[in-house]
RNA sequence: GGAGGGGUUCCCGAGUGGCUAAAGGGAACAGACUGUAAAUCUGUCGGCGACGCCUUCGGAGGUUCGAAUCCUCCCCCCUCCA
């Protein structure tokens, strides 16, 4: 790519929320250029969510920008607090990891990023390699790097203290780690979310200590999940798992509500700017239709992550389920024993894993959700003839074949 | 070491002896509507071949005709003082 530095520098701004420093970046990018020698680019990854979602997927399509600029990505896989057992924050307190747990936590992270990013310019890298080499003087020598007051800036602390909430030693602890690491690489920039901004300064303080060229720091915004409010994440349940089918893809995407599209299409689209806008004016003007503007979106991450044919066939799976509320393509098959002549169908619908109970099963009967064949079921005490093969449908998008040998 | 607050159904959060499988909200699911699995409205939302039965309110006992609600012991979380 034959950018020039502003163009890099367009590109690589472009979704960010913090750049410190942008004189930094162009210095940077410009001694790069310069000895063709490439920028260490890092960006930290908890090694306790392998499963991948698109909210990650912000954070690492920038650093995919970083690689089509020519430079190394170093995918740092934080095992150490891991394997510590982090209990920071939160509720449950987290099971320590085992070596064979990052390992393959390891590989699954690797088997997920390379849809996106360059193998031959990324490097995993893991924070135990240097982090258990410290000694608790050396830890001590860290700490004494940083006062109590400087600490104390970190929103999330200044508000906890404040509110006479308690904040946890170790919690000093891992922003002082987390901007060691920038050392022991010699990072020259890191990208982190938003909530990461403190850690990620912390990284240019003590590499100025170390001696070293502070990094340059770029946050990218936290993507809100399918609900539109939170955060994206596997705990709420409101993600696009990168693992996730094409259909399912799709249709998470098509789910989501109108307002949120515009956001998607900010962080994730690979779309230039003023296409995205040129998309917004076309609908503003009535010229497009919402579901036309959602389904080149849905289109477009699909085939992100399965190509351009399997995101085609999940956009025509979805027309064929949700317009013409015909059955898919494919769809699981359940097949029973050899038994009595005639099945009861809620029994049957629990053995076909279309429901959790035979309780629910009578619940969607009444509802009116279930159809056989095509033809709606209203009688929860329905029989059900035990020959040939018949399509169980439950609500719009849960479909059972099964086959009575 | 001392004082106090709290653990309720997926989540948040009411509920201080029967009318409580437990308000309300969220999530989820279903139906209607729709060029969407948007929005909106309505309904469902512990289990069970089911107008009844069984299991739930941190754990174990106890009081009572009857307990999420009262008593005892235990476990866990949190705050303040030192």
């Amino acid at each position: 790519m034959a950018l020039n530095i502003d163009q890099q520098i367009a590109l690589l701004e472009r979704g960010t929320v913090d750049v410190i420093s942008r004189d930094d970046l162009a210095a940077k990018l410009k001694k790069s250029s310069e000895t063709g020698v490439p920028l260490k680019i890092k960006a930290g990854f908890d090694p306790t969510a392998p499963d991948l979602h698109l909210g990650h997927t912000v954070l690492i399509q920038k650093l995919k920008h970083f690689q089509e600029l020519g430079h190394q990505v170093m995918f740092l896989i934080g095992d150490f607090t891991g394997m510590i057992g982090d209990p920071t924050g939160k509720s449950e307190t987290r099971k320590p990891l085992t070596i064979e747990d990052v390992k393959k936590n390891a590989e699954t992270y690797k088997a997920q990023i390379f849809k996106i990013l360059d193998p031959d310019k990324t490097k995993v890298v893991f924070n135990s390699k240097w982090l258990e080499k410290l000694t608790s003087h050396d830890f001590i020598k860290l700490a004494s790097q940083l006062t109590v007051a400087r600490m104390l800036e970190r929103e999330d602390f200044k508000v906890r203290f404040e509110n006479e909430r308690p904040i946890s030693i170790h919690e000093f602890l891992y922003p002082l780690i987390q901007g060691y690491d920038s050392v022991a690489l010699q990072a020259d920039v890191e990208v982190g979310g938003t909530d990461q901004l403190f850690n990620l300064l912390m990284g240019r303080t003590l590499q100025k200590v170390w001696g070293q060229s502070p990094q340059v720091v770029l946050t990218m915004p936290l993507l809100e999940g399918l609900d539109g409010v939170n955060k994206m994440s596997k705990s709420l349940g409101n993600y696009i798992g990168i693992t996730d089918s094409a259909d399912d893809i799709y249709g998470k995407i098509l789910s989501i509500s109108d307002e949120l599209m515009f956001r998607y299409y900010d962080l994730l689209s690979d779309l230039s700017v003023s296409e995205v806008e040129g998309l917004a004016q076309g609908l503003k003007s009535g010229i497009l239709h919402p579901k036309e503007v959602k389904q080149k979106l849905a289109c477009e991450l699909t085939a992100r992550f399965y190509g351009t044919d399997q995101a085609r066939s999940a956009e025509e799976n979805f027309e064929k389920i949700f317009r013409q509320h015909e059955n898919p393509e494919d769809m699981p098959v359940y097949e029973p024993g050899i038994g009595d002549a005639s099945l009861w169908l809620p029994k049957l619908m629990v053995d076909a894993g279309l429901v959790s109970g035979t309780g629910e099963a009578r619940r969607m009967i009444k509802q009116n959700a279930v159809s056989l064949n095509g033809d709606k079921i209203n009688d929860d005490d329905y029989q059900v003839k035990a020959e040939g093969e018949m399509i169980i449908k439950v609500g719009k998008r849960r479909f059972c074949k099964v086959k009575f040998g």
